[in-house]
DNA sequence: GGCAATTTAATTGCGCACAACTTAATTGTG
DNA sequence: CACAATTAAGTTGTGCGCAATTAAATTGCC
């Protein structure tokens, strides 16, 4: 284990911390026109995939709980985009659904994807081959995780 | 443009989202027996690295703003791992710099390196080799996001 | 059926991130 | 030298993330 193990430049987290905190950078304008804060738009993206879905699901997709989601979903509420109730089958789970101008805004957002594309300023092919090696890396972290507390 | 784009298991930004997110739930334990969140144990490696810096510096470094460095070198300085001052030749700098128990934590950090490496479940080249593409990542995205924004 | 264990959200508290603003020191220019 | 412009920190306010706790509904087991 050399010396240089512990150089900022060299770590692969502040590479990722720095990466995710650049992208949501270049996504904040084009956000704010939306009137959505980034995770806002993560919630956005799984409801205009599948319409409705529970706290709990919305937790799974996202892997954000609920002391997260909950005050996230009020504010989206309070936007007039979706609506929670309690399922009557289980009274215990939160039902989030689009309002009209929730699903209407997904037209307004059709053309934020190619442009964070041209910003990447990386080939289709690239693109997709760096996200799923993340994808790959944030499995063996949460294995790694759920091992390492045993739970 | 296909409708999938707008998927979230599409989207780049989430894949660097959850990454990013995951490995500081890795870090988390290990930090915590050093007293230490996430954001303080980058601070710390800066400081390691060069003993003093300022607080300007500090945030070119992390690229985070006083807003962010203020109150978390405020939070050092309670733990005693940091002092601050304002620089003699010019006032309006403050220099930070490691106290005695600041230098010896290193020690105690040493071995974080490693242990993350085994959590990756991935080779010592090709974590290289994905840092260097987030590093990139990041300078094109600044790139554009300094172009866009006309500064 | 009764009741303990589990599941699901909501709440509380803390520490970031980040925009916007304020304050104070320094620099540059006529 | 005066003073406007710039620079560096600090402050304020908002919205996450996340741990810990609480509350309420449901499930499972006898």
């Amino acid at each position: 284990m050399s010396d240089s193990d512990l150089h900022l430049e060299n770590q692969l987290c502040f590479a990722l911390y720095r990466a995710s905190r650049m992208i949501q950078q270049v996504y904040r304008p084009m956000l704010e026109e939306l009137g959505l804060t980034y995770p806002q738009y993560l919630v956005m993206l799984v409801l205009w995939e599948r319409g409705s879905v529970t706290l709990k699901e919305l937790g799974a997709a996202l892997e954000l709980d609920s002391g997260t989601l909950s005050p996230l979903i009020k504010r989206l509420k309070a936007a007039g985009l979706v609506t929670s109730a309690r399922r009557v089958t289980d009274e215990r789970s939160v039902e989030i659904a689009l309002t009209p101008e929730g699903r209407a805004l997904r037209e307004r957002a059709t053309d934020i994807p190619h442009k964070i594309g041209c910003a990447t300023q990386m080939q289709v092919d690239d693109i997709i081959s760096l996200r799923s090696m993340l994808t790959d890396l944030a499995a063996s972290l949460a294995d790694s995780h759920t091992k390492a507390t045993k739970d």
